[in-house]
DNA sequence: GCGGCAATGATCGATCGGAATCATCTGGAA
DNA sequence: TTCCAGATGATTCCGATCGATCATTGCCGC
């Protein structure tokens, strides 16, 4: 059984050139040096050394095994400081869940420089949870959720990073493009196009649609942002997105936001994580980055 | 201080899922597995698993540790195959000095058939010896020691491998290219070319010329055999070389072989050996193959 | 509440490391 | 060359420490 001990011994030695020098620098005596070598030895029914009158020359298998040394306990070393540096918070992996389609611009400017301040950390974002963003946050499938539903449970801490207005987006030369702000009513014969999750779950018919026990005439699904409002720019639909976002793509393709509304679907996204994260500094930094970075498209 | 133990424990944890279980692997029991990682805990100054109710989930930093156990582990069991391997003989570098020049295409003949027969023996060879062939052997810096003198030391063991007759190595339309031999004095006018090494180690000269007090016009020194010969061939001068290589090189070359002497020169050569190495498996296995390795150009 | 799992505390023993000593080698001086 | 002093590794013995076990507790999930 080669331990790590008979292989510092090994380096020792080939390093020190003699039992009681190496003995020296690894702060034992000569003595337990010829103990643990011949311990080892017998355990490998092999010499390692071949005693040459007060020399000890390295054998092939300890040629070997100096090299299996020099190879292995590097890593060993640089294990622990790793591991010291995950202690201290230094270093890790931040897994970020995504509940909020829209909200990944977003995210990306926040993980941009926080990429550049902390190069030991990576970054991982995930969008598909077994047992919802929660269930993931308690799971420790991921360590950051990013969510318009704070859900307050115990043991996870929630707080507001960004405020935005929910507008509808059409195309330029969509009849509701003058208007100041577009009601229920006035949607009955367009087409909606949203994110596929479910309808609970979006706000332009929680918040707008079913209070005035409205709808659209037509829903439809489609997964990314780009081709969604390719579909709105092509006068194929309208769908509901934050303004901020509207406003960005208006700049190159022919669309523009309405408001929702008289008074406009304010909404708040949020930034939660468990309560015993506290304290690991590259994920509080994490969250001051996400507040300080002011969404200004 | 991470020990392989950890790094076992670690892993045995992983596969089995539980510490009961790992200990079982481990033939240990689930408390000492426990004190052992409460201990490693305490060193690295981090936990390594979370206690989840009853169930053990890997922190980060076990992550790491894991992914190092994985890594580094099978190295360490591979490592106790391969030393044992060489301490049965199995597997080595065996490095062979050489200190007669035109073996080599011998030597070839013989590492060939080796290399196949014994798939994890490097062989190596040496020709340059600070402290001659012998001092290489007793200095433990090559295994096996090809020679014609054969130094009969306590703790090293020759044997002869194979005869062959010293010849004239001339051009085919040189004027001695017809004789049955050729005596020191018919080559007063000539130009010898030999190999750069101390003219007490040329057969050709303490063999051939010194016993007739005689000696060559010219004695040049060339570093190969292919060299060699072209100038031979080319009537720049005459070589002494064994009898089956410059058969062999007569086969392209211009060139054939004169007897030195009415008698010519036999010559012997000899494979030397430390004997402690005997009983070294893949040793004697080359030993044997190069008795067996008739040469027959 | 029971069964299974991990943590804990006490205890025993194997192992490891140290002091002292022995055996041997090296290198220099006579 | 011989001989001696210094250095180096091996060995023996012994004590402290570490590691493993047993017995038990605490806790969770079915």
């Amino acid at each position: 059984m080669i331990d790590r001990n008979h292989l510092e011994i090994l380096r020792a030695v080939d390093d020190a050139g003699s039992l009681t020098a190496a003995a020296e620098t690894l702060h034992l005596t000569q003595s337990a040096l010829s103990h643990s070598i011949r311990k080892l030895e017998a355990s490998l029914n092999t010499r390692l050394w071949i005693r040459d009158g007060r020399r000890l020359r390295l054998t092939q298998a300890g040629e070997y095994l100096l090299a299996l040394a020099r190879r292995v306990l590097p890593q060993l070393e640089h294990a622990e400081t790793v591991v010291s540096e995950i202690a201290r918070g230094q270093r890790g992996i931040l897994r970020i869940g995504m509940e909020c389609h829209p909200c990944y611009q977003w995210l990306l400017k926040v993980v941009q420089p926080y990429l550049a301040q902390w190069p030991d950390v990576d970054v991982d974002v995930k969008q598909k949870f077994q047992f919802g963003g929660i269930g993931a946050l308690f799971g420790h499938d991921i360590d950051l959720l990013v969510t318009p539903d704070p859900l307050d449970r115990p043991g996870l801490r929630f707080e507001p990073v960004f405020d935005y207005e929910l507008v509808l987006a059409v195309a330029r030369q969509h009849p509701l493009a003058g208007q100041d702000w577009v009601g229920p009513e006035a949607l009955a014969q367009e087409t909606l196009i949203t994110y596929p999750v479910p309808v609970e779950r979006l706000d332009i018919f929680t918040r707008f649609f079913l209070p005035a026990q409205a709808g659209p005439a037509r829903h439809k699904v489609i997964e990314t942002t780009d081709i969604m409002l390719q579909m709105v720019a092509a006068g194929r639909g309208v769908t509901a997105l934050p303004g901020w976002l509207v406003a960005e793509y208006g700049q190159s393709l022919p669309i523009v936001p309405v408001r929702l509304g008289a008074h406009g679907l304010d909404k708040q996204i949020f930034l939660g994580r468990r309560e015993q994260d506290q304290g690991i500094d590259y994920l509080e930094a994490f969250m001051a980055l996400a507040r300080a970075v002011r969404w200004d498209p």
